[in-house]
DNA sequence: TATGAATGAGCCTTCATTCAT
DNA sequence: TATGAATGAAGGCTCATTCAT
C-alpha cells in the first residue's frame, strides 16, 4: 500500500489513504474530547463535528452511526490496553509476577484514560445485538477483548508451570475470573472517588487506592500453589 | 393511621394512602415491564403510561421525572437484594459459610431479576451530581447499598472470630472487595449470557455458571486463616 | 343581606354569605402575590391554590377560569383607583388643579401597585372576545374604566366652566387625550425602571420622574383657555 | 459579496447566502401571519412550521427560540417604523411640522401594521432580562427605538431653532413625553377598535380617529414658543 | 361545599440522519 | 469527497380543567 510502484499514480493513493486515516483518528479525538466534557449520552454529532472541524455530513462518511462512532473509540482503547498488556508479556518473570504487573498496568489505564473505561461499559449497554453482530470495529472490539483475556490466560499458563500458581485450576476460567475481578474493583474505584459517591464509603474510611493491591494480595493467596 | 376508631373517617383515609401507594407501585411495575423490553434509554414516559394505564400527567404526579422512576426502580431492587442479604444473617453458620451464602444470594438475584442489576449500572451512569444528592429516594438507594455492604462486614467480622477468615485483614475493605468483585463477576457473566455476547468465551467453552463458585473458592482460600 | 329578621335563619345565610366572599378575596390575595413574584403568564393555578391555602378545585369554585381570577384582579384594581379618582372631585379646587390632582393620584397609584397596572394591560391583551362579552367581572371592569374617564370628563367640564382650561375643546375627547396620554407616559416611566431598559434613555440622562410633571406642565398650557 | 468577480464562485456564495436570507425572511412571514390569526401566546410553532412550508426543525435552525423569533418580528417593525421616520427627517419643513408629521407617519404605520404594535408590547412585557441582554436581535430593537426616539428629539431641537417650538424645554425630555403620549393614544385607538372595546366610548360619541389630533393640537399648544 | 388525584392535549425543543449541491 | 441545510419523529414535561368522593 505505501510501496510505491508507479510513482505518480500510487503514491497519490498512498497520501489520499494516509489523509483519511487521520482525518478519521481525528474525528475519534474530538468525539473523545466532547465525550469527556458533556458525557456519552449529552455528546451530540453536533458538537463533535464542529471540534474536529469537519462538517456533519463527513462524520458520515467516516461513520455509519454515531454507535460506530462510540465503538471506534472503544476500539481505540481496547487496543491500547491491549498493548499494554502485550508489553508485559515479553518481560521475564514469573507468572504470579506477570498478573501482578498486568494488574497495575490495568489501574494505570484506567487512570489515565477513564473514557475508555467509559466507554467499554458504554459498549457492553448497547442493546442492538444486530447492529453488533455485523459492524466490523464491534468485531475488532471483541478480539481486542479476548487477546487481552488470552494475555491473561498466558500468564496463568505460565504461572501453573513455574509453579507460583495452582495448577488444578482451569486457567480460562481463572483468566475471566482474574479479568472480571479487577473490572469490578476498578469500576468500585472509579465509582466511589465521583463526588456524589455512592457513598458506600463515606464514613467507613476506607483507602481505595488499596482496593487493588488488596485484590492482588487475595488472588495470590488464592490462586497460589504450595 | 390503620388503626381505625370511628370507622368511617380513619379507614377512609387509610384507603386513600393505600390506594396511592398501590399505584405508585403499579407505575414501578410498568416502568420495569418496558425497560425490561426497550432498555432503559429507549424507554418512553409514553409507553410507560401506557403500560401502566395511567395518563402521562399521573406518571408526573407520582414522579418528578424520568430520572426519578428510574431510581425508585433501582430503590426497590436494592430493597430486595438487601432484605436477601438480611435473611443470610439470620442462620447459624459460620462466617465463611455466610460469605458462600451471601455470594449465592446475589447470584440468584441477578439469575431472577437481571433487571435491577441493570438498574444499578444505569443509577452509577447517572452524571447529574445535583440531583442525585437532593433526591430523597436515591438517598435511600444510597442506604441500601451502605446496609448491603455491612452485611458482608458482618459475615467477614464473625469469620474472623471463628477463625474461617484470616483476621489481618482489615474487614471493611475486605467487604468492599468481595462485593466488587461479585459484582465484576457478575456483570460478565450477565454479558457472556447475552446473544451478542461479548464473546470472549465463544470458543473458549468456559463454564460461566462455574464462575461464582471459583470466585467463592479463590475468595475463600485467599482469606482464610490458618 | 346583613338585616336579620328571622335571626337563627338570616344570620347563618349571612354568615355563608359573608365567609365566602371573604375567601374569594383571600383567593384574590393569593393570585396577586404569586403573580408580584412570577408574573401573570408564569403564575400557575396550582400555585395560587397552595398560596391561598385552598384546593385547585375550590379555586374553580370560585373562578371559572385562570382568566376569570385574572379578571377579578383587575376589577379590584380598577375599584382602587376609581375610589381614589373619586376622592378629587369631592374636594373645592379649580378644574385644572383637579387635573392635576387626579395626575398625582395616577401616578401614586401605579408605584404602590404596579400589578394592578400590568392587571390592566393583561386584560387588554386578551384576545377571547366571546368571553369578556359576557363575563361579568369584565363588565364591571368596563364600568370602573368607564367611571374613571367620567371623572376626567367632570373635571375639564369644571375647567371650562371656571375658564382654567378652554372651553372650545370636547370634554370627553379631551378626558380620553389626558388618559391616554398619562397611561402611555406611566407605561414608559415603568418600563424604564426596569433593569434591562427599554435602554432608550441609557445614555440620555432624562430624569424619568420629571415625565409626568412635565406632561402635567404642557397639557395644562396645551388646555388652558385664555 | 455581491459584487462577481470570478463568477462561478462568488456567485454561488451569494445565492446561498441570499436564499438563506429569504427563508428567514419568509419564516418571519409566516410568524406574522399565524400570529395575527391567533394572537402571540396560542401561536405555536407547529402551526408556524407548517404556514412557512418549513420543517420545525428548521425553524429552530434559524431562530433559537420561540422568543427570538418573535424579537425578530420586533426588529422588523421597529426598522420599519425608522425608516418612515427617518423619511420625514428628509423634509424641509418646520420643526413642529415635522413633529406633526411623524405623529402621522406613527398613526398611519400602526394601522397599517398593527401586529407590529402589538408585537412591541409582547416584547416589553418579556420578563427573561437574561436573554434580552445578550440577544443581538434584542439589541437592534433598543437600537431602532433609540434611533426613533433621537429621530423626535431632532424635531424638537429644529422646532426649537426656528421658533415654533418653546426652547426652554429640554428637547430630550420632551421628546420622550411626546413618544409616549403618541404610544398611549394610539393604544387606546387600537384597544377601542376591537370587537369588545374597552368600551369606554361605545355611548360616548368620540370620534378615535380625531384622538390623535387632538394630540398633536394639544402638544403644539403646549410646546409652542411665542 | 371542598378536595386533590387524574387527565391529556399540547408545548417547545433536540438531534441523528439524509441528500442536493 | 465534502458540505451543511433540512428533516421530522420523538422526547420530556406542563398545567388548566374536571370529577368522583
Amino acid at each position: 500500500m505505501t510501496v510505491s510502484q508507479k510513482k505518480g499514480f500510487v503514491i497519490r493513493i498512498g497520501r489520499k489513504e494516509r489523509e483519511k486515516r487521520q482525518r478519521r483518528e481525528s474525528i475519534i479525538d474530538a468525539a473523545e474530547e466532547i465525550i469527556l466534557e458533556r458525557g456519552f449520552d449529552a455528546a451530540t454529532m453536533d458538537e463533535i463535528a464542529e471540534q474536529s472541524e469537519v462538517s456533519k455530513g463527513t462524520l458520515y462518511l467516516y461513520f455509519e452511526n454515531k454507535t460506530a462512532l462510540y465503538l471506534a473509540i472503544c476500539e481505540r482503547g481496547s487496543q491500547k490496553l491491549n498493548d499494554r498488556f502485550g508489553e508485559v508479556l515479553t518481560t521475564d518473570r514469573s507468572g504470579l509476577e506477570m498478573i501482578r504487573a498486568l494488574g497495575e498496568v490495568y489501574l494505570t489505564f484506567v487512570r489515565e484514560m477513564p473514557l475508555y473505561f467509559q466507554a467499554f461499559s458504554h459498549y457492553e449497554a448497547i442493546q442492538d445485538e444486530e447492529f453488533l453482530k455485523e459492524n466490523p470495529i464491534a468485531k475488532q472490539c471483541k478480539e481486542h477483548a479476548k487477546q487481552s483475556l488470552t494475555y491473561i490466560v498466558r500468564c496463568l499458563q505460565v504461572g501453573m508451570q513455574d509453579g507460583s500458581i495452582d495448577d488444578s485450576y482451569d486457567p480460562k476460567e481463572l483468566a475471566l475470573l482474574v479479568w472480571s475481578c479487577s473490572r469490578g474493583v476498578v469500576q468500585m474505584t472509579q465509582l466511589c472517588n465521583r463526588k456524589h459517591d455512592y457513598a458506600l464509603i463515606d464514613d467507613m474510611d476506607v483507602d481505595l487506592n488499596a482496593l487493588i493491591p488488596l485484590l492482588l494480595k487475595v488472588l495470590e493467596k488464592g490462586m497460589k500453589g504450595e
